[in-house]
RNA sequence: GCCGCCGUAGCUCAGUCGGCAGAGCGGCUGAUUUGUAAUCAGCAGGUCGGGGGUUCAAUUCCCUCCGGCGGCUCCA
């Protein structure tokens, strides 16, 4: 026995600590910073994840996992899990646990059970609740593989994984309080450390998400350490909902949808003068970047689709139709169209790159529970291009596709990051080819300086490409645009250019959206700003609102005067109090409000409310129409 | 598409343990002419999502279809 032996551990700051054998992770962090030790989770001894209570048994860095870490989120909802897990047991006795992951945003747990009803699920959240009040430990012990199977004879999921385990993998188990579950860990501490453990929901799902996958039965959830946490977190999804752009998207009658159409947007007058303003928006770039525009069919005979993949491909998501006994299709994409208009005769390298811009309504049939609102339909327009060119020419024309994509989404206001996806396992063409274009596009990535981030494997089988994801104000994230380098459409529809060498050549498609849809990026842009639309998007710009009935001529005047200026000016009548006027709107969210009365009458003002402002302004009329048409000129995001 | 839940006026929601369907907001009309987030009064508006069944009687119970919501899967 070497009884003189020290461990010596290595902490974040650089200091160090030597202590003889036998004391915990827990133990020794606490040694190094008493006041943080509530704060710690879990450590992190040379690497590798451990309890709190595992005994420190060699020397190393020993790092503290806290909630701010990745890891240290995904630990603290794997713990709920199990708890819930518990729970689950306790409220529906003979429910036989499967898994219950913890990610960095949250936790579920599948269970083997028959449907949850809303008031078993209130029973598992106020049995949760109890756990966690009890303060229950989470104990870890090694068990053979044979214990293991003896302790979950009851449950087959748990077996299976047990007997799935690789020879040489040990096998651990956590016990809290009389729950034992399967689990590497770690684990915090006890119940007690998820203070601010909450259930999101309840949900069927199949197991492994295979379609016709044993049906199982998902409770969601998030936890937090603190309960304040947790306060501001359900905060945060309260104005989530007040943000909902189906709930303003009715209310302030841009768009709406019928029970007869699912998933088919209506644009109403109020929406049509934001769709028209983004399409100026995308449509004045596109021309200064030396785009041309078509309008190619809405539906094809099948042949076509046959030629361009989709039928093989994705056939089960289009609308499909017969004309004269023959099928046909309604395009789900642009590109069949673009590239029968490349083909429609001969083409020179001269013309490279050529950039074909169509925005054309595409039918997806997206199975029926996955439509939402603006964001996932059945019926949009993408800003959608294919540009014909070179690979030499690929390169450039993606820097500048970037450069656009920044601009674009600071007008907005949005975050956004990219993400670059690369050969998938199943994938037409050569290798060397990919590779090439991968370095390519890599290389653009990098030295424009972009935040991006590699999906391996999750590239379109005919080509790497470039996804353009954005964040709204409340952190969700959204796919927007999209880069796609596309070798095989031109093979498949057979298209060529003559060379300077006067021979013939097949050029290369980069299909790209920087928007998206007009309809998935408007509602996104709706959540964004809670309604509250960039003035020159804003359907009305401004309200004059006359202060009683003798200032109404004054406010029908400016407000004819202002719309000859360009600015979408309307004037209210007077039946109503301004105050209520006022309200109105507020409520409508109309950017600009000016008031109208005696006092303006005699100095040529108008009082100006800007939105977000708390103090009016008293300006000169020309002044406060000036104001706005600078506003609006600039596309400023604010009023 | 799959699992669960939901569907009452334009909107937000009450209500009916099976017996003539309600409010607020919004709309319309009238009075009021208003100084920065809701003036007062009156009126209109519903086959209680569609269809079928049980019943003397169904908005209410059952079945089914449609749509919505939350997940799953998928994606602009």
């Amino acid at each position: 026995m070497r009884l003189a032996e020290t461990i010596d551990v290595t902490f974040p700051d650089g200091s160090r600590l030597s202590q003889p054998p036998g004391r915990t992770a827990g133990e020794l962090l606490s040694a190094w910073h008493p006041e943080k030790a509530a704060e710690y989770l879990a450590a992190r001894l040379d690497g590798l994840l451990i309890d709190l209570a595992r005994t420190v048994d060699r020397s190393g860095p020993l790092w503290p996992v806290t909630f701010e870490d990745r890891v240290g989120r995904e630990i603290l909802h794997h713990s709920a899990a199990h708890v819930v897990a518990k729970a689950v047991t306790v409220a529906a006795p003979g429910s036989l646990p499967t898994v219950g992951p913890g990610s960095e945003e949250g936790f579920y747990y599948d269970f083997d059970m028959p449907p949850i009803t809303p008031e078993l699920f209130e029973r598992i959240r106020s049995v949760s609740q109890r756990i966690v009040s009890e303060d229950q430990p989470f104990e870890r012990r090694e068990v053979s593989r044979e214990e293991a199977l003896r302790l979950f004879a009851l449950n087959p999921h748990k077996r299976g994984y047990v007997e799935k385990a690789a020879a040489g993998e040990g096998i651990t188990i956590y016990r809290t309080g009389d729950w034992i579950d399967l689990c590497r860990g770690p684990h915090v501490p006890s119940t007690r450390w998820l203070a601010g453990l909450y259930l999101l929901g309840f949900s069927g799902v199949t197991q492994g998400g295979a379609p016709g996958g044993l049906p199982l039965q998902r409770v969601r959830g998030v936890a937090f350490p603190t309960r304040a946490l947790l306060e501001e977190y359900r905060t945060m999804r309260r104005e989530a909902e007040a943000r909902d752009h189906r709930i303003l998207g009715s209310r302030l009658e841009l768009f709406h949808f019928v029970e007869e159409a699912p998933g088919l947007p209506f644009w109403l007058p109020r929406g049509m003068i934001v769709l028209r303003e983004l399409e100026k928006f995308v449509g004045e770039h596109l021309r200064d970047a030396g785009y041309s525009e078509v309008r190619t069919p809405l539906l094809f005979s099948s042949t076509v689709f046959e030629t361009s993949g989709h039928w093989e491909h994705f056939r089960d998501n289009m609308f499909l139709t017969s004309v004269d006994g023959r099928p046909y299709g309604v395009k789900p994409m642009n590109c069949p169209g673009a590239m029968l208009v490349f083909r429609a005769r001969a083409r020179s390298y001269r013309e490279l790159p050529l950039r074909l811009a169509e925005w054309a309504p595409l039918h997806r049939l997206e199975a029926s529970g996955t439509l939402h609102g603006l964001t996932r339909v059945r019926g949009f327009t993408q800003d959608d291009a294919h540009i014909f060119l070179t690979e030499e020419q690929i390169e450039t024309e993606v820097r500048t596709l970037l450069r656009w994509i920044r601009e674009a989404f600071s007008t907005f206001d949005l975050a956004w990051k990219l993400e670059l996806s690369t050969r998938p396992e199943k994938f037409l063409g050569e290798i060397a080819q990919w590779d090439r274009a991968e370095a390519l596009l890599r290389g653009v990535l990098d030295s424009s300086g972009a935040p991006y981030h590699v999906n391996p494997g999750d590239g379109a089988f005919y080509g790497p490409k470039i996804d353009v994801y954005v964040r709204d104000s409340i952190g969700r994230s959204w796919q927007t645009g999209t880069i796609q380098v596309d070798y095989q459409q031109p093979i498949r529809f057979g298209l060529e250019y003559q060379g300077a060498d006067g021979g013939l050549h097949r050029p290369i498609v980069v299909h790209r959206t920087v928007l998206g849809s007009f309809e998935r990026f408007t509602g996104i842009l709706l959540e964004h700003c809670a309604g509250r639309l960039p003035p020159w998007l804003a359907p009305v710009q401004v309200r004059l609102l006359p202060v009683s009935e003798r200032h109404l001529a004054r406010a029908e005047e400016l407000a004819r005067e202002w719309r000859g200026q360009g600015i979408r000016a309307e004037a209210s009548d007077s039946a109503t109090t301004l105050s209520k006027r006022v309200r109105a709107g507020e409520v409508e969210k109309v950017p600009y409000l000016a008031v109208v009365g005696d006092t303006e009458i005699a100095t040529g003002q108008v009082t100006l409310r800007i939105h977000g402002e708390k103090a009016p302004r008293a300006l000169a009329a020309a002044e406060a129409a000036a104001l706005l048409v600078d506003r609006i000129r600039q596309r400023s995001f604010r009023p």
